[in-house]
DNA sequence: ATTGTAAATGGGACTCATTCTCATTAATAA
DNA sequence: TTATTAATGAGAATGAGTCCCATTTACAAT
């Protein structure tokens, strides 16, 4: 039985290749990378993890996936204010367990994720972005909540 | 009768001497820049009013300066996802009419402040900061909230 | 008003994430 | 197996933002 991120590799290629993109070792060492992972890595980060398993993989053509894949919406990309944007992986959509926010600490830059009071937020955002819609004849798309911090182990420090 | 924008400066210059900081003509003339606008500048824009003011201030001086800003939390920092910084100038916190949250295109870059729902946003905000805070001990002390997506001459044009 | 002095400046060099270019390579269909 | 064209890798280029340091300037004390 393959485990949990081999799975999602394995769903991130299918759908790659339904979209007529080449499926090449390097963006394969790059779905690799992100599915078994629950971090949100930088680009440099990926790029040397994905080195250990493809050696002749670039900068370029991790920068380049990763914007097809943000761009196929099976990755997001995210800026938490500390100059380098992070990936993270869409989790299949039916998942209601992987629907998060973050909370970004300022010092250490640790990220973590939440569920709780999802519900609420979403059901108010959702609630929002129609009215916004509807007021601002936009086509809304997206949108962004994180609230920023200091946490547990930077709060008491200096 | 000193108009609105007039007022504002004074006011911001008062609160920047207050904290012991020289009044420098190019911190004059940025927070004349700052203060009469209603857009989100970058701080290469800000640096280009800037010099119309006074011409012999530096692009250092503009970053130097707004980081200050942001620091003594009279201007706010935002991405809008575009690669460079944007700067807008906290008005009087007893200004209800104030708090907005940001509309944004992703093709035209354009933002839209709005203050609808902000009431129902807030309090949602203010719930969920004391949740986490509490779960996560974690000091929140600041949330960013944006909409992303067309507006209205985007979305339906190509 | 004059002066002393520390804060602030300007401008150019620098950093560093990201993008671009282009000759070469490799995935896929035929 | 081969043709074709997407994709690649290496390094150059870009561009926002930061740093450095000799010079200037705001302002308190006189």
């Amino acid at each position: 039985m393959p485990d949990n991120f081999t799975k999602r590799a394995g769903w991130c290629q299918g759908r790659f290749k339904g979209y007529g993109y080449r499926l090449t070792l390097s963006r394969q060492a790059i779905l690799a990378v992100l599915s078994r992972t629950g971090e949100h890595l930088s680009a440099e980060e990926i790029y040397h993890r994905v080195h250990k398993i493809h050696p002749s993989s670039g900068m370029s053509t991790v920068y380049r996936t990763l914007e097809l894949l943000v761009q196929l919406q099976m990755v997001h990309k995210f800026d938490f204010g500390d100059g380098r944007a992070r990936y993270e992986l869409q989790r299949s959509k039916e998942d209601k367990e992987d629907h998060h926010h973050h909370l970004v600490c300022l010092r250490c830059q640790r990220v973590i994720n939440y569920t709780d009071f999802i519900d609420d937020e979403v059901e108010l955002l959702k609630r929002t972005e129609k009215g916004l819609a509807k007021k601002y004849n936009f086509k809304i798309m997206k949108h962004i909540l994180q609230f920023y911090g200091l946490c547990e182990q930077c709060k008491d420090r200096e």
